[in-house]
Parts: structure tokens; sequence; C-alpha cells
RNA sequence: GGGCCCGUGGGGUAGCUUGGCAUCCUUCCAGCUUGGGGUGCUGGUAACCCGAGUUCAAAUCUCGGCGGGCCCA
């Protein structure tokens, strides 16, 4: 893991040198997608796909500018997002008769048409997601992937009869996350943000978020309650079995690049990248080692094994490149690639071929039991995740009083809005709030002195 | 919201104070060589963010814009 002091220039450097995405672009936080780096979205995407599918949500795609009269709905969430969002106001020489503005985030959109779709109870719960981009004009520093202004978003909402059915879906959205992000080898946290720090327009947000070697946090995704306070202004009404009109309970799951962002991050170090095995792109590179006179023996058996491997199931490259075996080698290892095969005559000779794990560790199979990559590959992935699992809990801080520490701190708070301000401006942190699952605390509250039943969770974060 | 710093080949830089020939590393291209951790040699392509001003002359000085970075609320 790469150095506390060193990260944010290191991050800044490997996404340009590990091809994801190109900074040129002269629109600040607006960078180009490069393939290697798109791909990689694309099967965070489609992780995130296989997550909906079976949990029975249905993909949907709304379009990308909403009337200024959508978004004026509802008070709370315009007054949230005023500041950011990007107006469309004239086509050609024409000022429009009605402004239009790009998605922040799509509840205005989608909920519109939602009161629509639902009439009666058997329409619910209506369970969609979508995938798109949405725009926030941040006036703060951008970093590429973890705050730009064009979001590579996903976007889950839900309608349901009842705020029971509601926080049921909300249970669910949980369970969706530890799977998701296990399989990206990343673990997390989750916070119930304090009340001043929800999502505008929610009734409660819950924060998933990482800890970056920098030991600040990045959220990476974000549940949110909004209870009826979207369906309201909305109108979204169902039909019940008594004949009675009754405002649906909603939700929300949102997440984006920055998850890509967390993977850079936590696995990284002085190399590159590390990819988990399940977003991989090329999972196992081969490098051919050429001698003078034994070239077409050694490229026969390197197309050989590549087919080999590729029949178990596991995506392959062969690096057929000029250049050194030892250039090749700091080429993926910038990339991430997970298992590297090495051929030369010496494995050859003693049917073997030698691989070496990204996180370092090298040895030979034998030739007749290519199968073995497979459990290579979770091997490695189990590696991984345990070392940033291990880096996030030495990292978490139970403390009894106000004190400077790095990282994420936990203090016995008693709740109050003003006490908790207090905390953050004190420790210079950010709260994240109280950590899921809760835990007990018999404490008194750090500030007022006051019985205290909840630990503020707090950090510097992005 | 307030303050500070910076923009030079694809990437990283020197030069700017004191105006005059743009430095080095890397990448890239061609060839030979090499090949189990960045092989070596030769040759080549390629840059002063944009606009205005001062001047015989601007990368260099002044103003504005755009872009990038840092610090504080």
């Amino acid at each position: 893991m790469i150095d506390k002091e060193k990260f944010d220039e290191w991050y800044h450097e490997i996404v340009e040198k590990a091809e994801l995405c190109d900074k040129r672009y002269p629109i600040k936080g607006m960078n180009v997608w490069k393939p290697y780096g798109w791909k990689l979205m694309r099967n965070i995407d489609t992780i995130i796909r296989e997550e909906m599918e079976k949990t029975n949500h249905k993909e949907v795609y709304f379009p990308l500018l909403i009337p200024e009269s959508y978004f004026k709905k509802e008070a709370e969430h315009i007054k949230g997002f005023s500041e950011e969002v990007y107006w469309v106001t004239h086509a050609g020489k024409n000022e429009l008769e009605e402004k239009l503005l790009l998605r922040p985030t799509s509840e205005t959109a989608l909920y519109s048409i939602f009161s629509l779709w639902i009439r009666s109870h058997t329409d619910l719960p209506l369970k969609t997601f979508q995938i798109v981009n949405t725009f926030r004009y941040e006036t703060k520093m951008t970093k590429a992937f973890i705050r730009v202004r064009e979001i590579h978003f996903f976007e889950a909402h839900t309608c349901h009869t009842d705020f029971e059915d509601a926080e049921r879906q909300i249970k669910e959205d949980l369970e969706i996350a530890e799977r998701f992000f296990k399989k990206l080898c990343l673990p997390f946290i989750s916070s119930i943000r304090p009340d001043w720090d929800k999502f505008a327009g929610a009734y409660y947000s819950i924060g998933l978020d990482v800890l970056m070697p920098s030991l600040k946090t990045l959220q990476v995704g974000s549940v949110h309650q909004y209870k009826q306070n979207f369906s309201k202004p909305f109108e979204i009404k169902y039909e019940g079995v008594d004949g009675k009109h009754y405002y649906c309970h909603q939700t929300t799951y949102g997440m984006s690049e920055r998850v890509l962002g967390a993977i850079i991050g936590i696995h990284g170090d002085e190399r590159g990248i590390k990819l988990p095995s399940s977003i991989a792109p090329i999972k196992i590179v081969i490098v051919p080692i050429i001698f003078k006179g034994v070239e077409e023996k050694v490229m026969e058996e390197c197309r050989n094994v590549k087919k080999e491997i590729e029949s178990i199931g596991l995506s392959c490259h062969l690096d057929e490149r000029d250049k050194t075996p030892g250039n090749k080698f700091y080429d993926w290892e910038m990339k991430g690639v997970p298992i590297r095969v090495e051929i030369g005559p010496k494995d050859i000779e003693a049917h073997v071929i030698t691989i070496t794990t990204r996180d370092g560790i090298k040895k030979k199979i034998r030739r007749d039991e290519i199968e073995k990559l497979k459990e290579e590959l979770n091997e490695y992935d189990r590696r991984i995740y345990e070392k940033a699992e291990k880096f996030l809990k030495e990292n978490i801080h139970e403390l009894r009083e106000i004190e400077k520490r790095e990282g994420i701190v936990e203090l016995p708070w008693c709740g109050k809005e003003e006490c908790g301000k207090k905390i953050e401006e004190e420790m210079d942190m950010k709260s994240l709030g109280v950590g899921i699952p809760s835990r007990k605390c018999k404490e008194k509250c750090v500030v007022c002195g006051e019985k205290a039943d909840k630990w503020l969770r707090l950090s510097k974060n992005y």
C-alpha cells in the first residue's frame, strides 16, 4: 500500500500511467475514459447489473434533461443541489421557454413518470435502476474518478406500499453492497449519516465508506430512505386493497466511478494498480522469454498455453510485442493484471510454467495442471482483500475524549446536533455518522458530559 | 466563500529575477543489437496555454481569460 504522504501525488500519476483516463480534456472535472479504464468501469457495471437482476430490479434509462418545473417540486432537494446544476437555457439562438437542467441525480425525472406508472398496490414494489451520466458543477478541487463533474452514476429507485417494506428494501441494499464490495475486494463500513449531512430530501441516509491510504475516507455508495418526502410533491399514489389512495414510500441506492477510485487507491502500490480478478479485463498475461534460435518453439508453447487457459474460462493475453521481458513485466504490473505467466526454454524443458501474482508470489505450475490458475486467482483475491481489511481495522480508533487521531475515530455522543458539530470542529474532521450495526455506548458525551448512547464516527474525507 | 502558487515537445523538467540561439530525462518512430526484472548503440519526430499590451525584439515584463495545484473557513 502506498504511503500516506505520497498518496495524492501517486494517485494523480497512476491513473494516467495505467491508461485509465486522460486528464488533458480542457474542462475541469471532465476526463476522458481510455479503453482500459472504461473496460474496468463496464466490468464493475456488469457486477452491479447482475446484483440488480438477482434482486428483481429492472433497468430503465431516463432522459438527461429535466424541466425546471420538475426539479422544483421538492423544496429540500432543490436547495441541496441548486448551486451545482448546469442549465440549458438556449436552443440555437432562441431562449427556451422553460429552462432545462442536466440531471445532478434523477429523482425528479423518474418520479414525475413514476406517478403515471403506479396506479394500484399491485404495481408495487416498483424496483428500478439506471446507469447514466449525471452532472454536478463541483467548485472544489476535482480528482479523477473521485470528484468529477460528469459522474458515471448507478442509481436504484424503488417505490413501496409502506415504510416497513421500504425498510426491507434498505436491508436488501446493504446485503447487495456486502456482496458487491466483496467481489471487488473492498472492505467498507456503513454509517447512518447525521441529520445535518443527509441527502437533500431524504428522511435518513446511509453512507458506505472505504478508507484510502491517505487515511481519508471515500464515500463509495449511499442508500437513502425517502419515506414520503418525494411521493407527496410528485403525487406518486396507489390504490390500496381497501380502495383508498396512499402515497408511496421510496428508497434509493447510488454508486459511481468512485468505486474504481477506491480500487486504485486501496490495492495500488508503487508499481501500479492491482485489480481484483472479478473485473480485470486480462486475468492472466503470458510473457514469452525468447532466446535466439528458439523463438518459434517458445511462441508455439505460449500459444498452446493461452488456448488452454482460455478453455478453462479465464481471459488471457499473450504479449508478443518486440520489447524485453522486463519491460513487459513493468507494463502489466502498472495495469494491475492479477497473474503473469512466463514461458521460456527452461520451462518448456521442465514441463512447467512460471507464474507471478501481482502481489508478488512466484511459483512454478506443472504444465498439465493449468486449471490450478483458478485457485491461484482466488487466493490472490483473498490476500488483497485481507490486506485491505487489516488496514481498515487498524485505523478505526475508539476514543473516550477529544484527541488528535488519524484515520477513523469513534467518540461517545449524546445525539445533539450542537455537540456533533462541536466534535467535528474540535477533531477537524467530518462526521460519517453512527455505525451499522450500531454498538452499545454507555459513556458520557465528549462535549456536554450528558449520557451518550451513540458512538459518532468521524474522519477526514474526500 | 477567502488566500497563495503554477501552466515550456506525448509525460516530467531547465531557462523567467537581469527580454535576444530553448536544456536535460523519459516516451514515441526507424534500423541493428539484446531478451528469465526497464539491453546497448545510431539516427529521427516533437514544445513556450489562449488573447491583448509594452518593446527593435517576449517563454521571460503587464493585464485579462482558460486550465491545473495547494492552504484556510
